[in-house]
Parts: structure tokens; sequence; C-alpha cells
DNA sequence: CTACTGTCGTTGACATGTCATCGAATGACT
DNA sequence: AGTCATTCGATGACATGTCAACGACAGTAG
């Protein structure tokens, strides 16, 4: 095989895949948008927030668990703190050290989006893949994400 | 089923699939921009540009075709242009529209770029995919980039 | 303790995308 | 021809991300 070109195949596999890849968090951030007032960004911070018992993470660690820089998440920490939905709190373990706190009003806006959201993902994409290509699909994602960057 | 919460198995592909939704196109942009200097969507703009015999595009055309706004490649072109990659002319048929135009110079960075490119896709993402996933990967993205917006 | 090295979150400059709006030109209808 | 709704690309305001700095603090070695 010549590796320096693609295939008809790969290259129209290549393709689709790519407008996959745009489209779906299209759609389904317009959704969310439009249900809930939130971004896709917003909506990823404040379910990763509401993972934890107490609702609060360091900085660096809910940075490196959502795999964003420290930068972009203090930027947009910033933001949802103007927008109350949650706010920042020194941590009491490293003076150096900041926690991100998810407040009631931004639970209660999770908690609002959420069932809008998951009804997204699923006309959306869950709902037009069987088990088996579902179960392929994870499959690959893991494969391919895991790949040292 | 309930279809207002995600089975284990759905949450885990779902949120295997939104890694790879960011991680896959954020590795091949680095590539892009590390080897050629060109980010994605200037890639995508030259390459579409280039398959026109005349290496011309309607603005509104090339808009279409790759789904984009007609303000984002308005925005985009007008960067590119002051680069040397295209340059404007007006559209003899239509005196409000705007031709885009692969300039030599744009054609000789796209060249340039392509095999690094295709290295790239290969081996970031092609290379660990077997070609019955990459059928059945082609199947669900058009099925689901085709549903209505 | 002191010095050095590294990590913390923040910040500002910049690149890029969205959205609403604009003037100019088009096309359809009378 | 004249009117009027529509479409063209451009533009400015704004939201969001990257990158390279920065001061403050932590941790380690002497």
């Amino acid at each position: 095989m010549d590796t320096a070109w693609l295939s008809a195949d790969e290259e129209q596999a290549w393709r689709a895949f790519r407008r996959l890849l745009v489209a779906l968090p299209a759609r389904i951030g317009r959704d969310l948008a439009r249900d809930s007032g939130l971004s896709a960004a917003d909506y990823e911070v404040l379910s990763t927030l509401s993972e934890k018992p107490d609702r609060r993470w360091e900085l660096r660690e809910l940075a490196a668990k959502m795999e964003w820089s420290r930068s972009r998440l203090s930027h947009h920490a910033a933001r949802m703190q103007a927008r109350g939905l949650i706010d920042k709190e020194p941590d009491p373990q490293d003076a150096r050290g900041c926690l991100l706190h998810l407040t009631d009003d931004g639970f209660a806006v999770l908690e609002q989006a959420a069932p809008h959201h998951v009804v997204s993902v699923r006309s959306r994409f869950l709902a037009h893949v069987s088990a088996d290509e579902l179960a392929m699909l994870r499959a690959i994602s893991t494969r391919i994400a895991d790949l040292p960057d």
C-alpha cells in the first residue's frame, strides 16, 4: 500500500467521518443552547463538577479531568461565575490553588438541562446506532483516543 | 427503555466517542500547523478550491459545499488573502458575488501540505481501524450526518 | 533558614467563530 | 419601467479558545 495517499474507500470514509465530527457536536450544542441556555462547555463543567460529592474540584484537577488547559478553564470559570453557576473558593490545602464549586443555582440549571440533553443525544445519535455498532464505536474511540498525543 | 436516561453502556460509549470527537481533530490540526503552518480550516478551503479545474468558486457556493456560513468564509477568506493563499475576483455573472481563487502560492502550499496531512490522518486514525470497522464507521457517519438539522 | 526550581491560577494579546445588520445587486411580479 | 422581497458578501460586536507571560506559593536541597 502506498501510504502517501488515501484509497477511494479511505477517502470517502474519512470525508464522511469528518462531516460527523463537525455536524454532531454542532447539533447537540444548538439543542443545549436552545433548551437550557448552556454551551457544551458549560454543560461539561457543570456535569463534571456535580460528580464530586461536595461539588468542588481544584481548578487544575478539573481541567485535567476534562482535558482542558488551565487557562481555558480559568477564563471559562470566570464567565460561569459571573452568571452565578459556580463560585470560587481558596484551596485550604494550597494557597496557590482555587476550588471551583457548583452553586445551588448551577446545580438547578444542570438538573433542568440534563433530561433535555439526554433526549438530544438520543435523537441525534444513539437512536440511529445499533448495540453492535455502538460497542464497536466505543472500542474504536477508546483505541484511537488513547494513542499518545 | 426509559429514554430519559442513558444506560451504562450508552453512557460509556458516548463518553468515549466524545473524547474522540475532541482529540482527533485537535491532533490532526496540530500536525497540520506544525508541518505546514496551516489550520484545519485553511486546509479545507485550499483543498476544496483545488477541486475546481479553474481553482475558482463563488463564495457562497464554496461556503455551502463546506457547510460554513458565508460570514465565516468571508472572514476566513480575508485572512487567507492577506497571506497570499487566495485572492478575490468580481463575479462576472453576479455583481454582488465574489470569486475566491486559489493562487499559485496557495496551490504550492497545499501540495506541500497534502502528503504530510495524509501521513497524519493515517497514523492517527486510519492505521488503527480495520477495513470492516472503517466501512461501518462510514455507514454510521453518513446515516447520522444526513439526518435533518 | 535560604535559594532554587516548579506549579498554581490569572492575565492580555491575539485568532477564530457566531450573530445581527448593512448597502448593493438581483429577480419576480405587475 | 417600477416596486419590492430576497440574496450577495462585508462588517462590527461579541463569545470563546490558544499561547506566552506573570506573580504568588510550594517543595526540595544545601
